[in-house]
RNA sequence: GGCGGCAUGGCCAAGUGGUAAGGCAGAGGAUUGCAAAUCCUUUACCCCCAGUUCGAAUCUGGGUGCCGCCUCCA
């Protein structure tokens, strides 16, 4: 079994080869930190991390750079505009950028350089292209020429004489009298009044957009590279214009293999900035959505398809992840009845058909251009039996040899979930408390080891921790325990009138009773 | 106008020549005083037309609809 990847270079799905042996270089393009990150780049950075998992997970030593785009117009902008410093703002949302892809278990690059660390690594290789004769400068700006770089447009499918030049009616004029094609783009800004800027051999000023990616590959991983990541909105220009600065200097190809994310859509329109249709991945969070959850939604669709965010789908992907998580965690609710090691080790070697076949069909998918959908498939099926055991000892079953035999299948199925970057979520404690009104009738486990709940129905009902005081008959500030002692009272003498009412009551407040085989009663908030 | 992509059950979504994964919702069942939660079971001939083939959702041609990029964008 080989992996196998769609190149955009290629457009086809090809076996992937890195160029040493047991090694991978990746360099993922990374965010301008004018702002908080959204849905979409939530999509991008799961979906790049399950790569860099698998690949890790199937043995390679990967080496994984994202920059992080500290200088840029809209940074310079928002700086303006809220009286700060653009390092005042990058450093904040740089931060910001940290925390949400860490929530989202995201691992960290092994290196995040940033633009205004770079400069020597830029500086260096426009003056290499300056040298080359492909680039020119005019008044303080460096342009890098187009039409001097044979190849431009291989990556995007553009053909320079056939672009039919200011095709969408917008390009800035100002700079079209500076440029010798319209295509031409900034390597190097001059600094206009006011602008931070740094010193250069063509006066003070800023790199261009795309010249930092260019210069970081270089710096930090070499000329040429095996994987290079980004959205498929980047394809062109920026990375268009990555390939022709850096095979321009360097007379080597950038990168092997360019892997291109789909769109989120929201409302069949792509989620962006401009447009204001966004959703930030913290607001989601805020709302009670799951990390988890999120990155459920996000590889349940091919990564290069786009993805329509709906509250519906959302929704769907917080019940299913419900369902998995309590999957991947019956070894742990259960503990007490299932002695299961929570070690991999020397497990999955010799497993048994069924889930050897099981593991195998994951890898099929994953080989197959990281088909997520199909391994979370996979993921499921592995999950249903482990669900009915939970079932059955909810309903205090004792383990049967069979059973207690289920131990391998837990442990491939926590093993495969994490290769997804899936893991065992404790329900959110806000959302979800209990206590056991029987703890006496028999030696369960205790509160603590509750099952796995939670009941995210639409996020946006989601609650937050409220004091509890409910008034119920003209009983002033009854808590919950004293309710449900009621309502235990009033079953007890078949009062089922009362009892109904006491739950209907706590349920219009938002509390959910359970009652436990036993006669025990659980509550849920919702 | 150029380049690229997508159309699969109520919703989301795999499947790229051999007779439709998975998730959600719905229905039935187990359980329950009744519920809830949980578990079990269960629901499709794949946008239209024409071709290729023993055989197509899957290939070819045409049509229709939708989206992305061509400007900053994951």
């Amino acid at each position: 079994m080989t992996l196998r990847l769609t190149n955009t270079l290629t457009r086809a799905k090809a076996d992937f080869v890195p160029l040493h042996e047991g090694m991978v270089s990746i360099y993922c393009c990374g965010v301008t930190v004018y702002d908080l990150c959204h849905l979409g780049h939530a999509r991008s950075y799961i979906v790049w991390d399950v790569l860099r998992r698998y690949l890790i997970w199937l043995g390679y030593q990967v080496t994984f750079v994202q920059n992080y785009t500290d200088i840029d117009d809209k940074i310079l902008a928002r700086a303006a505009a809220e009286g700060s410093s653009m390092e005042a703002v990058s450093e904040r949302n740089i931060e910001a950028f940290v925390t949400d892809m860490t929530a989202l278990n995201i691992l960290p690059a092994d290196r995040m350089p940033r633009a205004t660390r770079s400069l020597d690594a830029i500086r260096t290789l426009i003056s290499d292209l300056e040298a080359r004769g492909a680039a020119y400068s005019v008044d303080g700006d460096v342009y890098f020429a187009v039409l001097k770089h044979r190849g431009y447009g291989k990556l995007s499918g553009r053909d320079l004489a056939e672009q039919q030049d200011n095709a969408s009616g917008r390009v800035a004029s100002a700079e079209e009298g500076r440029k010798h094609h319209p295509f031409d783009f900034a390597l190097w800004k001059g600094a206009k009044a006011g602008e931070p800027s740094f010193p250069s051999p063509w006066g003070p000023g800023r790199p261009g957009w795309h010249i930092e990616c260019s210069a970081m590959v270089r710096e930090v991983l070499g000329d040429t590279i095996d994987i290079h990541l980004g959205g498929a909105d980047l394809i062109f220009p920026h990375h268009e214009n990555e390939i022709a600065q850096s095979e321009a200097a360097t007379g080597k190809e950038l990168a092997r293999w360019w892997l291109h994310n789909g769109m989120v859509n929201v409302g069949g329109e792509k989620m962006s900035k401009s447009l204001g249709n966004f959703t930030t991945i913290r607001a989601l969070l805020e709302l009670g959505v799951s990390p988890m959850t999120l990155r459920l939604f996000v590889l349940q669709a091919h990564y290069r398809k786009p993805l329509d965010f709906t509250a519906a789908a959302l929704e769907a992907a917080a019940t299913g992840w419900k369902g998995l998580n309590a999957a991947l965690g019956v070894g742990r609710t259960y503990a007490h009845l299932l002695p299961w090691s929570e070690s991999t080790a020397g497990d999955l070697a010799a497993l048994p058909d069924d889930l050897a076949a099981s593991k195998g069909r994951f890898i099929a998918a994953m080989d197959d251009d990281l088909n997520t959908a199909a391994a979370m498939g996979e993921l499921f099926e592995l999950a249903r039996p482990l669900r009915a055991l939970a079932n059955r000892l909810q309903r205090r079953d004792i383990p049967g040899a069979a059973d207690l035999a289920q131990g391998g299948r837990w442990r491939l199925l926590i093993e495969l979930a994490g290769v997804l970057g899936l893991e065992p979520e404790q329900p959110r404690l806000p959302s979800l408390q209990g206590f056991r009104g029987d703890q006496a009738t028999s030696g369960e486990p205790p509160t603590k080891a509750k099952p796995a709940a939670s009941l995210v129905r639409n996020p946006t009902d989601v609650q937050s921790t409220t004091p509890v005081g409910f008034t119920l008959e003209g009983s002033p500030g009854e808590d919950i325990r004293a309710l449900i002692e009621r309502r235990k009272a009033a079953k007890a003498v078949r009062d089922f009138a009362t009892a109904d009412r006491i739950r209907d009551e706590l349920r219009s407040q938002g509390i959910e009773l359970i009652d436990r085989p036993g006669g025990s009663t659980e509550w849920l908030r919702r």
